[in-house]
This record gives C-alpha cells, structure tokens and sequence, in this order.
DNA sequence: ACCGTTCCTGTTAGCGTTATCGCGAAAGGG
DNA sequence: CCCTTTCGCGATAACGCTAACAGGAACGGT
C-alpha cells in the first residue's frame, strides 16, 4: 500500500479512494458510501467523522466504478447538427443549465452530414460512452428514418421532429408561428403574402409553410409559389431580388431572420422601401434583429424553454415511463418592429 | 446465467458482455480483449472467430468498466461562458469534430457567472466525471484567477486567455487583427481612426485596443478615449449616436459585429452615410455580415482553426508533454466589403 | 421479561474490463 | 539436436464502488 509508506497523507500521490477515507475516519468504506449517497442513514457524529476524513484527504468518488455497479452515468447525451447555428445552439445551452441543475453532465455529438446513418453513428457514439439517455436536435425529414430505427433501450426524445416518429418531441409550435406573422401581414391590409422558405427537408420550414398557406388558403386569398432558401443572408438576398422586381409583392414572409435580413438589403437595392412598399417579417428573433435596417418583425422562438421542455421528457423517459407526454409545444411570439406597415397604394 | 436460459442468444434481455463473446467464441475472455485493444497479437483466425461472435452478440464494451482498470475515460471536458456567442459556439463546435477524429467524446459545462469560484466548479464538473483533460474558453481576466488554481494532475489548455497563466493557450492574435483594422483605415486617408470596444474584463477586448492604439502611437495620430460595449447591437446604436454626434469622426473600428451593426444603424439615423461620411470596421466576421447595410468590412477569426489547436495542445499535455508549445496563436484576416472608403471633407 | 421494530454499521460478493504472469508450442541459432 | 526466444492464449487478480444481507444495540409495547 501506498498509504503506509505515505507516512500520513500529506504528501500523497495517488488520489484518494473509498477505503483511504474509511481507514482515516474509522469505520468501514460500506458506511463512507452511505455518507455520501444516503446521508440519513448514518449516525450523526460518525457523518461527521466521514466527512472531515473525505476533506482532509480531498477524496473524489470515482465515477467509473459508481457507475459499474450502479448502471447509471450521470451524462446526458445530445445529438445535434450544427451547434454554431442560433437555434440549435441555444437549444443545447439550455438544455446543459437544466441538466446540471438535476445533477447531470452533457456530452455532445456534432453531426456533419443529416442522415440516417450520421445519427444512429452519434447516438452510438454517445451510447458507447454510457449515457443515461439521449436528445437529437436534428430538425430535418430526412433525421426521421434514424429517429425510428433507435436502440430500444436506450431512453431517447427529440427536438424539433416530425409527428409520425415513437419517441417524445419538444419544439416550438411553427405553424403557430407562422399563423401569427401572415395574420399580422394580413391584418395591415396587404392582399396577399409571399413567403421565402427554409429548405425543403427542414421540418421547421415545412411546419411554418404550413401555417402560412393555411392562413392564406383560410381567408381566400391566393398562395403565392413559395420560394426556398437555405437559411443564409445569402440566399434571401438572392430570392428576394427575385420577389423585389415583381410589383405586385407587397408582403412578405420570410422563414428565417437571416434570409429577411438578405431580403431586406435586395428591397433597397432595388428602390423599393421597407416598410412603406414592402413588409418583412423574419422567424427567430435573433439578437440582431432589433438591429436591422429597419427593426425587423418576427416570431421570437424561446429555445429555453424548449430545452427545459426536452430535459423533462427525458427525465420522465429514464424513469421508466412509457406512457408520458408525447409532444410538448412552446407557443412563439410575434415581436411587431418596423419592417413591416399598411400597404402604400399610388 | 440468463445465456443459459436464451436458449441460444437470439432474444436476448441483458446486453453482452465480454464472457459472453469468449463463450460463444470458445475463448477466454482476455483473448476477446486482447482482439479489441491489440488485434496484432492474436492469431488471424482466432480473430475472425471472436468478432463473428462479436458481432452476433452485438457487444459493446462497458466503458465504465474499461475506464475503471485503465484510468482514462475518452472524454474531454470544455468549459465555456455562453456558448450561444457566435466565437465560442464555432470553438466548442470544432473542438469537438476535432476530438471526434480522434476517438474523443466531449463533455460541456457552460459559465453563467465568469469567476475564479465558477470555474473550479466547472471544472469539478468535469472532473468528477473523469474526464482525460480539459479545455476552458473564457476569454475574461477575471478568469485568469480560475486559471491559475487548477487541480494539478488535470491537463487543462485554455481558449483566449491573459500572457501571464500557467496552462498552453489557444487564441487568435487579436493584436494583429487590431492592427490591419486600423492600419486599413489609415491607409485610406483618415486622420485618425475611433474605437468603440468590448467590455472591459474581456481578454479579446483588451488585445483589440492595444493593437489598435499601438498603430495610431506608432503613426503619431491622436488617440481618441475608446467607448466600451457589452458587444450586443444595442450597446453599439448607443456608443454609435455619440460618436455620429461629433463631426471629427470619420473612422470607426467596432470590436465585434453585433455592436457594429449597432453603429451602422446609429450612424444612419443621424444622417451620416456609410462609407462615404463614416467608414466601419468590425471583428469576428459573422455569416450576416456580408449582409449589413453596406456590407461590413471586418476581421475573419478562425475559430476554427483555434479549436483544432486548442486539442492538440491537450492532446500532447495529456501525453505527458510538460514542455510543449505554450501559445498557439492563429492570424486573423482582413475581410474589406463595403463600410470603409476614402473620407470625403466638405 | 419477551418479542418485534427500528437504527446503525459491517461483511461479502460482485459490476465488466484489462495488467500481469505463466505456460506450452513453434521458431530460430549454434 | 539442444537451447533460447517469440508467439498465442489462459488463469488470476485487481480497479473502486455499492447491493444485499446480517447482526448487534436500543427502543417501545405487551
């Protein structure tokens, strides 16, 4: 033993275990585990004896073998794509503060590609790490096949997925979303809205496409052919060059805050004026929002709650409950800047 | 044993572990490692036979138990403040591709406050959960603190840290990004060139303003007081109108995007045009950027680049590398769009 | 006085993996 | 042909922790 040549336990080099403490303190490692797992259970001034052992030695439990012999890691996984993107990116920085909280640790598993494959190779990833459970922010059509082909015992829930998949899902209600920006657009008194688009395999920007035709469809007025982007300032620039050079668009829809922003530099490149010819409503309400030429109207998403929404779905999911929730949403806000006004006729 | 009451292993309740594979291979159970860890020393046929086995079961080995005997887990930690900020999301995001590449797993522990007391927590975090090193991105001076009182058998590198800690560092010469900044700007005629800052504990912050001021010392111009923001578009519409107010200014270097957008606006609403009255430069390169009005000229960092470096330097600190690198730095480029020009006097 | 009960603590036996040593067989060297 | 060396594999013993049981002491009710 190290111990005994250590003469003590001042200067010692190898990290302290569960039996050093018992040693220090008297009593057997049995009761230096209960201290530390079940307080109640042991007599209060041995406790105490225990923990002033557990300090002076600065004694850590290993996680390794808790976890052997207990199951359970502690970690959470979560499976997202591109973690640089806002929505995503605050989805994981809330879920990781609502985990800690609860006591868990978060590993990440970026995805490249969006496939089948990719995400079944970063669930496995992470499943090969023990985790606890699971959650993919992985909004797109094609994140469904994998969502369906899971290993069964591996508790899992989703963040931002399509209806038709077996595990729980938390998001933002998109169609809601894009209900509220068109019935704004409409309520100003424009004829009809356009609406730029996300792209095609994104569920997001199928759910907000939804809502918009919807409310369009449901008020009679015609549906404009959506154009698609891909997300990018660069993209909306481009298809709303195409929207600026047609007289007749006087309301927009755009499906995301960057591609407004791109749509908002082609309206005044092409002469025409924001808000009095043409209205833009954005989806995000990122931070620069309130920052663009003019203050852009859009749907704020609250991506907090979104992650609390799907840490608790986990949480009920690794207690064993099958029959939990299935799909909680959050209710998006429109946020009225001044990009968007009554339409001006000549 | 549940094999025996499978009855083969087809339906099987409990995941596989190691002796099963040895029996089903007709082996020994250290042969089945030994074909894992080390596929050399054993005979080819034996091989196949064991990962056939392997594979039928679809075992998986226990990492915790692994890690148990071992002592290394597969798991970097990173520390970091907001990781919904545009420069510590993309260092987070690469660092863990990079990792990735090399059979890593990454854990996070995401900073509300920024002190010393936070990140040892963070880094306790971690720690209890055995991770191999650790990555901090606080790129603050009070973190420097943390910095400097770490567990000492824990290899740490940091992201964007002071001259004067301990530990390698990772980081993008901010000096040298201030300085094309300015320099640019002299180089198109300005007299002398304003700076509207980060906050003041913000490690980036601070190399912004040396470099810059350096260049107009070195230059024999005048040196305004910088202003300092928050880095949000909101603090930099504000430091925008003050300097708008004053005539004289006619160069702003902006520390970030997002408060450069606020100085665009600022500038706009007080009828002074960019470039033409005013010209701008920002810091980071944001995808939105391009897409201001006008197109922001600023300074690309690489953060990719940065999260690769940052691995690396763990990685040879977890090799036991005492006297490797200490400061990585990456150059930062100059990206000239459309918010800078010649200064056009009445 | 006796018999549950409750409280507190210890003993034993793993959890699933790899380090280490050992042994027989095959291979190389004189 | 004998003596080393290498190769391929197995037996055993940890790694550090907790589940499960066991047992003694103290307590209260009959």
């Amino acid at each position: 033993m190290a111990t005994a040549s250590d003469g003590g336990a001042r200067p010692r080099s190898r990290p302290a275990v569960l039996g050093d403490v018992a040693a220090l303190a008297g009593v057997s490692a049995m009761t230096v585990s209960r201290v530390l797992n079940t307080p109640h259970r042991v007599r209060a001034e041995t406790r105490a004896r225990v923990l002033a052992a557990v300090r002076e030695l600065d004694y850590w439990p290993n996680s390794a073998a808790r976890q052997l012999v207990t199951g359970r890691s502690g970690v959470l996984g979560v499976v997202s794509i591109d973690t640089t993107l806002y929505g995503p990116a605050s989805t994981l920085y809330c879920i990781e503060q609502t985990a800690r909280l609860s006591g868990y640790t978060v590993s990440i598993a970026s995805l490249s590609a969006l496939n089948r494959r990719s995400i079944e190779e970063g669930v496995h990833r992470l499943r090969s790490q023990s985790v606890d459970g699971v959650i993919i922010v992985a909004p797109h059509e094609s994140a469904a096949d994998g969502l369906r082909h899971l290993p069964p015992d591996l508790p899992v829930v989703a963040v931002d997925a399509g209806e038709d998949i077996p595990v729980p899902v938390a998001m933002v209600d998109q169609r809601a979303g894009a209900i509220r920006a068109t019935r704004h657009l409409l309520s100003l008194g424009h004829e009809t809205v356009w609406h730029v688009g996300g792209p095609a395999d994104w569920i997001d920007a199928s759910g907000r496409i939804e809502g918009w035709r919807g409310v369009l469809e449901a008020e009679g007025r015609s549906v404009p052919e959506p154009l698609r982007g891909d997300w990018s300032p660069r993209s909306g620039h481009q298809l709303g060059r195409r929207l600026a050079a047609d007289p007749s668009v006087t309301a927009v829809f755009v499906g995301n805050d960057q591609m407004a922003l791109g749509v908002l530099r082609a309206m005044r490149e092409s002469g025409r004026r924001v808000p009095e010819d043409v209205s833009v409503v954005g989806f995000d309400d990122i931070p620069e929002s309130a920052y663009f030429w003019p203050p852009l109207t859009t749907v704020r998403q609250d991506f907090r709650e979104v992650g609390r929404h799907a840490f608790h779905l986990l949480l009920d999911r690794m207690a064993g409950d099958e029959e939990g929730e299935r799909r909680r949403l959050v209710e998006p806000d429109l946020v009225v800047r001044e990009s968007t006004g009554t339409p001006q006729r000549p």
